[in-house]
DNA sequence: TATTAAAATGCAATCGATTGTATTTTAATA
DNA sequence: TATTAAAATACAATCGATTGCATTTTAATA
């Protein structure tokens, strides 16, 4: 009663064939007849035969399983990449299996382990801020499993990447600001291990340089961008002695944390200080004023990112050649900005 | 070179054991010496083995791994659930694959058979607008593979739910507004079909009963509570001959939709109409005027069910009860409701 | 030291599908 | 009809780990 599998030997008995030409019959070989695949298509139908895929990846070797980590599932840029994943996963018949690190790496190496364990055919990965090196992810690189890492890379050669030119979204947005007649702009940044944080360091510290604007160390103040570090960081922002007028955040969780606490304390936003975020996660749209924000998208991001893996996992040949594809960003302006225009 | 995979029996022939001695040392059977154990886990180690799960399930005829079919991930109450799940999936040493069936009956069919082609040992799953009965789950109640299902379910007898009380927070929402002395209240009511929007439909029913307000049906607006659907039914709203003073929406998409059309229309919040959404997503937090809203614990909502659903796995003699779970709600009150107090 | 129970290890089948090679069947040609 | 190539099917090993049963080794007792 429990044990009512169907597998290809009961068809196979039931039709006095070898397993092996029903084997062949139902992954629809040459080499088997019509008229006796058609006689195995129907027993199988009629038995609710499915294949057992646990059997068959032994076989073969191969999972058609895809590993994901991000540092938050959650999070809604990471939400909507995942979403983008597993839509095109599931369309080319892989199945992922998704972990979150927590922004840990510990649980960054325990996940890396457990999908290796599980003999993933391929990894997307976004680093946690834990995240310095990629020493934990050379077990994949011998064994030859592909990776491509999306959004939160690390800026080393030889690495498949699906990222947005984050350096260079970080200058326009500044630009933007410097545009809109800002003399003293603030830069809420993310930790500095991190590639793309530093990029957008780099991108906005550029504008100001190309703008002849002086670039004030004190007015960049690093935390790990969550909500509450929004208020605190404005604090320590308006304890110092410049006119602060201007503030691009790397992302828009602490943007809107900071709008929020900066119209406490009486700050008309965007008179007296105009502010960019990054990321466009739907609260940006919904605060007022509507914060002006680099759009990041998630969803084109995973979608490209698993397709890049896909072809790295089936094309023996393409996984030496390493690739990196940028995805295009947009600045959505919003009231945020909205002033001497 | 490519099949540098380390086996059991790998570990076996250099110590000059048998394959199955190395097998339960490694699983840490007491029928192997403790001198044994240590030669073999030093050399497994050494060698840098891993236990290939594939074999090891197949074996077993048990993958550790859940499904999950969500509706949309990248919603955020889901995004929540899944973050839950993962987690308590992971820390079980079990495998979650995520699925959303993007509020399609089809592809939900297609993803319960792709599961259970997978052999998953057990289902989470929240249901498709479309989805009416649940005949395409036929094929795991009959290989006996547990299923949970989390807030959206069926309302049939034998199945085991994490749900919330969707009935009795749609009370007390109303009921907020009704103390808030709104006379004319409005629902934005979800599809009928889903037995969470039939019973928040109730309870909004109830609440005007309780305190006797007329009930007028076409003051309930039902309609898939996506965002362009907020102004859409707020348009109806207005047309009709009534003065609504409150509107109570089956989710806070709609909510914060209708109040930013409301507002654009001129309408003051709360003062000419109080509203209060459902399942409290972040943006209603960050709305003008923040929004009142049922907090609906997705986190916990995710980590209950993956519990309830290990038990059913784990524990034969629980497979054959049924169990439903609720999980707390609360009000949150905000500015939306914030009047006459 | 002989006996025996217990502990440790080995043997071999098994999970279900796949696949290279061998064999049988079919059909085409001389 | 005999011959032969091609088509169809069967055989058997394999993927790597697990597990009931058999055998060997160890240690304890008489």
């Amino acid at each position: 009663m429990d044990n009512d599998e169907v597998t290809i030997h009961d068809i196979a008995n039931i039709l006095g064939l070898n397993s092996s030409t029903v084997s062949r019959a139902l992954s629809n070989s040459p080499r088997v007849a019509k008229k006796t695949k058609d006689r195995i298509f129907e027993k199988a139908a009629e038995l609710g035969y499915q294949r057992n895929h646990l059997a068959s990846n032994l076989r073969k070797s191969k999972t058609f399983t895809l590993g994901v980590i991000v540092p938050r599932i959650s999070r809604q840029f990471f939400s909507n990449a995942i979403a983008g994943i597993e839509e095109t996963a599931f369309k080319a018949g892989y199945n992922v299996i998704i972990c979150q690190s927590l922004e840990s790496l510990e649980r960054e190496q325990g996940i890396v382990d457990t999908l290796l364990a599980n003999r993933v055919d391929g990894l997307l990965i976004s680093i946690s801020m834990e995240t310095k090196n990629y020493d934990h992810l050379q077990g994949l690189k011998k064994r030859n499993i592909p990776i491509v890492f999306f959004d939160r890379h690390c800026n080393i050669p030889g690495n498949n990447n699906v990222i947005i030119d984050d350096y260079k979204s970080a200058f326009i947005a500044t630009e933007h600001l410097i545009l809109k007649k800002c003399k003293e702009i603030s830069h809420f940044a993310g930790p500095q291990n991190l590639e793309i944080y530093r990029n957008r360091f780099k991108g906005y510290k550029a504008a100001l340089e190309k703008h002849n604007l002086p670039f004030r160390e004190e007015l960049v103040i690093t935390s790990k961008l969550m909500e509450k570090e929004g208020s605190e960081n404005v604090k320590k922002m308006l304890a110092l002695p410049y006119n602060v007028d201007g503030l691009f955040c790397a992302n828009d969780v602490v943007a809107i944390s900071a709008i929020q606490y900066l119209k406490k304390q009486g700050f008309r936003i965007p008179e007296d200080i105009a502010i960019v975020g990054f990321s466009n996660e739907s609260i940006s749209s919904v605060i007022e004023p509507a914060l002006t924000t680099v759009n990041q998208p998630g969803l084109e991001i995973g979608i490209t990112a698993t397709n890049l893996l896909l072809e790295k996992i089936m094309d023996e040949s393409k996984k030496l050649v390493s690739e990196t594809i940028i995805i295009k960003t947009n600045l959505i302006e919003r009231k945020s900005t909205m002033r001497f225009s």
